[in-house]
DNA sequence: AAAGACTCTACCCGAAAGGATAGGATTGCC
DNA sequence: GGCAATCCTATCCTTTCGGGTAGAGTCTTT
C-alpha cells in the first residue's frame, strides 16, 4: 500500500511505531536510528512517506531535516516530536516539512494523520499553525541564547561571537522580552522548555 | 501469561508499547494515561508488572511511583524512561522500583526485560546503579536549585522557604561546586538535564 | 526614497550575583 | 562526650546583570 520510513534513535518507539503501522497494512515500513541511516535508504529508493524525530542524531536541528526532505522530493516528509516549539514549528513547515505527528497522538489517529499525509495534505494540530510572526527571536538573540544555555557569562558570549560586552548585554534584554523572561537563567529553562536552542 | 499495565501520558508510545506486548503473548495488557488512572486500575485487580513513565502527570517526581508500588505490592512496577538522572535511580530503587525501562532499549530487550522483572529481578542499566553517595545534593540545596530554575532571584527564593538572602547564596554557591557548573544558569540547565528537579 | 527589521556600540546607574571567611546551631552517630 | 554533616547567619568585597537612553550602520521591503 505504501513505503513509509520511521526514523526514531529510541529503538522502542521506533520499532513499536513501525510494526504497529505494518499491522494496519501498510506494506514496507522500514526504520532508522539516525538521519545518516535514514538518508541511505531513501538512496536506494525514495518512500511514499518518512516520519523523523526532531530529537535524532544527525538532525542538527533542522539541517537533517531539510537533508531528508531533499532526498526524498517530491514525497512528504513528516516530523515525530513529543514536544515542539511553534518556532522550530513553522521553520520546518517552511522547509517543506509535511506535517507533525505528536507523540500523545493516539494509535487512530496516527493512522490518520499518515493516510493524510499520504495523499498529499499537511497534517500539524493547530495549536502548531496559529502564531503570528510575533516574538521570534532575531539570529543574534538565539547566538547569545545558546551562550546563556551554556551557562556563559555576557562578557565570555562577546568573545566566543565576536561582539561587545555591552551588545551582548542588549540582546540578553530584548530576547528575555520577547521570551517574558524575568532574567538570563529563566530565559535558558524557557528556551529549554520549548526546544530553542 | 501475565497481567500487565502500560502507563505513559503519551498515547501513542503506550498504546503501541501494549500492543507489542500482547503480541508477544502476555495476556493482558492495560494502558492507562495518568497515574490516578493507573491507581484506579490496580484497586480493580493487582498487576503481575507495571510500567510507568517518569514523566506523567500525577508521577509528582517519585511519590506517584511510591502510590503505584504501594497500590500493587508485592509485585513489581519498573519506570519507562528517556532519561533519568542517577540520583532518581538511587531513590526508585530505594523506595521499591523493580527497575527500568531506557525508551532506546530495542523490542528484544524490552521483552527481556519485562520476563525478568517478572520473574522478581530487578532490571536497570548498569549506568544508573554503578555510583556514591559522592557530590548528593542536600534538601536545602534542592529547595535552592528549584527556585532557580523557576528563574527566581536569591531574595525571593530566600522569601519563599524562609531564609535570609545570604544563606540562599550559600546554597548557591556549594550547589554550584558539587554540580560542577559555572554560576546559577549553569546550574539550572545542569539540573535540568539530570532531571534533578 | 522611505520605512522597518536587525544590528552594533556607548554611557550611565542600581540591583543582583559570586566569592571568601567566620561563627553558631542542630542533628545523628560512634 | 566527641565527631561529622547539615544548616543558618553575618560581614566584606568584586564582578556581573538588568535596565534606560541614544546614536548609527546594514539590509530588505514597499
Amino acid at each position: 500500500m505504501a513505503r513509509i520510513l520511521v526514523a526514531d534513535d529510541h529503538a522502542l518507539v521506533r520499532e513499536t511505531i513501525a510494526a504497529y503501522l505494518e499491522a494496519e497494512g501498510f506494506q514496507e515500513v522500514l526504520s532508522a536510528a539516525d538521519v545518516d541511516h535514514a538518508l541511505g535508504l531513501v538512496a536506494k529508493a525514495p518512500f511514499d512517506l518518512i516520519l523523523a524525530d526532531y530529537d535524532m542524531p544527525g538532525m542538527d536541528g533542522l539541517a537533517g531535516l531539510a537533508r531528508l526532505i531533499a532526498a526524498n522530493r517530491p514525497h512528504p516528509v513528516a516530523l515525530i516530536s513529543g514536544a515542539i516549539s511553534p518556532e522550530v514549528a513553522a521553520q520546518a513547515l517552511e522547509i517543506g516539512a509535511a506535517g507533525f505527528v505528536p507523540k500523545t497522538l493516539g494509535s487512530r489517529n496516527l493512522v490518520a494523520a499518515v493516510k493524510a499525509m499520504l495523499a498529499g495534505e499537511v497534517f500539524a494540530p493547530m495549536s502548531l499553525i496559529q502564531r503570528g510572526p510575533e516574538g521570534l527571536l532575531s539570529g543574534r538573540e538565539l547566538d547569545v541564547l545558546r551562550g546563556i544555555c551554556a551557562g556563559k557569562s555576557n562578557k565570555e558570549i562577546a568573545r566566543d561571537i565576536g561582539l561587545q560586552e555591552v551588545t551582548v548585554k542588549l540582546h540578553v534584554k530584548t530576547m528575555s522580552r520577547k521570551l517574558v523572561a524575568k532574567n538570563r537563567t529563566h530565559a535558558a529553562m524557557i528556551a529549554r522548555d520549548r526546544k530553542l536552542v
